[in-house]
RNA sequence: GUGAUUGUAGCUCAGUUGGUUAGAGCGCCGGAUUGUGGUUCCGGAGGUCGCGGGUUCGAGCCCCGUCUUUCACCCCA
């Protein structure tokens, strides 16, 4: 066979250890925060069935699912006449009835649906996986990227909104990074779609109105007229659009604006007791309202969360919503969900362009030992299972060759500790024990080099 | 899916209006130093110029296609 030329599809990538390690602290990061909420952790599988995924997430979620070709001669059952029309989405049903992946809510649901008679409601959950888009990549935007979720599902209470912005308080402030927690409801963009009289196209709206902040109101006026809206309806949204104030101001002007809506004034309610929740605590980080947050993803039907770093320009790092019904498609009806979603490799790039992470990294091997050969091997395999049993990280080179070239290996890996062992120290039952950052070296016994490093 | 953009050594990049044998820095390997890394000095290896086609006496350079990179739009973590 021809030599290839190795890659790997678009948008996605390689992790090198030293990125690893980077990757892993902000896992173990999230992770710990998520348990010390009461979240416990499931898995699904990369694949689900197309049908569970299909219809979730809008229009352009199911052009953006990643399909698997069905095994075997798949085009069997395909007619001719159908080959011939060569209508892609059409056919892809024949051919295709898995797909990975696109997020993890809706697997939750599925997973919820299946083991509902298992699951202590209110179940709170935590998923670390990776998820798949087939979007173009871009700036902070991957085909295959992980998603840590934390969803509470089984319980109506806004506490579990309160404590999910405690949650995302609590993670950024470990990460040390400076954000924005950014809530709307979406009970109060329909009560806005309602009252000026076109509760249909709140899809329209919402979309729209999300691009405030990039585009200005003038282009958003220009977009909803393009999708249909009366001129009429978009001069009676501009106030609504153009709210000032604080939080608590522009609820204030929220509930008269939306007194005909019985759905708009749920919303302010909503978002009124969440902020009367939030003065029980201090946060490090703000939470403001925004009106003109929309969110993308259609099964959200109360409260939306979107979290956006402060000083690095990459979209949201968190995201997410209650749903109120997303177990009804798969028969389960009247469970309510909230949940959010931490964009990983957002928050990588983040601290990479921060340069935000902890010196110390406790992954790393801290003690190793040069190989001079059979008889320091002898010597030096029982001293090192010992060190490894106090529970610190080493190593040995694996065989006798040139010291330098096991300096060298030991320097690249960052290794603080060498412990060197020839035919003098062999002599003496003694180590000499090298700090790799001063470079000073001393013989040590045994007993006195295993005291030291615990 | 739409519009741009990128591709030359492991990495970052030079490469003249198309003209002999494609360069540098870093990294890698070896040596100076047969028991000492990160600094220094000397030497060496490494390229089908993304891939395929075309124009030309001649293509890294021009044209077409394709893949890839990055960016914007749509949409989104």
């Amino acid at each position: 066979m021809a030599v290839q030329k190795p890659s790997i599809p678009k948008g996605t990538r390689d992790f090198s250890p030293a990125e690893m390690l980077k990757r892993n602290y902000i896992f173990g990061t999230i992770k710990k925060h998520f348990i010390r909420f009461g979240y416990q952790p499931i898995e699904t599988p990369a694949m689900e069935n197309l049908s569970t995924l299909m219809g979730k997430y809008g229009e352009e979620g199911d052009k953006l699912l990643f399909k698997i070709l069905n095994s075997g001669d798949f085009l069997s059952k395909v007619s001719d006449a159908e080959l011939n029309e060569k209508n892609s989405p059409k056919i892809t049903t024949s051919i295709s009835e898995k797909g990975l992946r696109y997020d993890l809510t809706v697997p939750f649901a599925r997973f919820v649906v299946q083991h509902q008679n298992e699951i202590n409601f209110p179940f709170k959950r935590y998923q670390i996986q990776p998820v798949w888009r087939a979007d173009r990549p871009q700036k902070g935007r991957y085909r295959e990227f992980f998603q840590c979720d934390a969803d509470v599902i089984g319980n109506n209470a806004l506490l579990n909104e309160v404590e999910l912005v405690q949650l995302i308080d609590a993670i950024f402030s470990d990460f040390d990074v400076q954000i924005v927690m950014k809530l709307n409801n979406r009970k109060i963009l329909s009560g806005i779609a309602e009252i000026i009289g076109q509760a249909d196209k709140i899809i329209d709206i919402t979309v729209a109105i999300d691009k405030l902040d990039k585009i200005g109101l003038e282009n958003v006026n220009k977009e909803l007229l393009e999708k249909g809206l009366p001129q009429k309806a978009i001069d009676q949204l501009q106030p609504i659009l153009l709210l000032s104030g604080n939080t608590a101001e522009k609820l204030a002007s929220l509930k008269n604006v939306l007194a005909s809506s019985e759905i708009g004034l749920k919303g302010v309610d909503e978002m009124l007791e969440i902020i009367q929740y939030l003065r029980l605590f201090e946060l490090k980080n703000e939470v403001e309202l925004d009106l003109t947050l929309a969110r993308g993803l259609n099964y959200y039907t109360g409260t939306i969360f979107e979290v956006k770093a402060k000083d690095v320009q990459i979209g949201s790092v968190c995201g997410g919503g209650r749903y109120d019904d997303l177990t009804g498609i798969f028969g389960l009806k009247d469970v309510s969900g909230v949940g959010i979603s931490f964009g990983a490799d957002r928050i990588f790039d983040v601290l990479n362009e921060l340069n935000a992470y902890p010196k110390q990294q406790t992954e790393n091997t801290k003690v190793f030992f040069v190989n001079f050969g059979k008889a320091e091997e002898a010597f030096c395999l029982p001293i090192l299972a010992q060190i490894r049993k106090l529970g610190v990280n080493a190593e040995i080179y694996p065989e006798a060759t040139k010291m330098k070239k096991q300096m060298k290996y030991a320097d690249d890996k960052k290794i603080p500790i060498v412990v060197i062992v020839g035919e003098e120290e062999l002599k003496k039952s003694v180590l000499t024990v090298k700090n790799m950052e001063s470079g000073e070296q001393k013989e040590l016994a045994i007993a006195d080099f295993l005291h030291s490093i615990q």
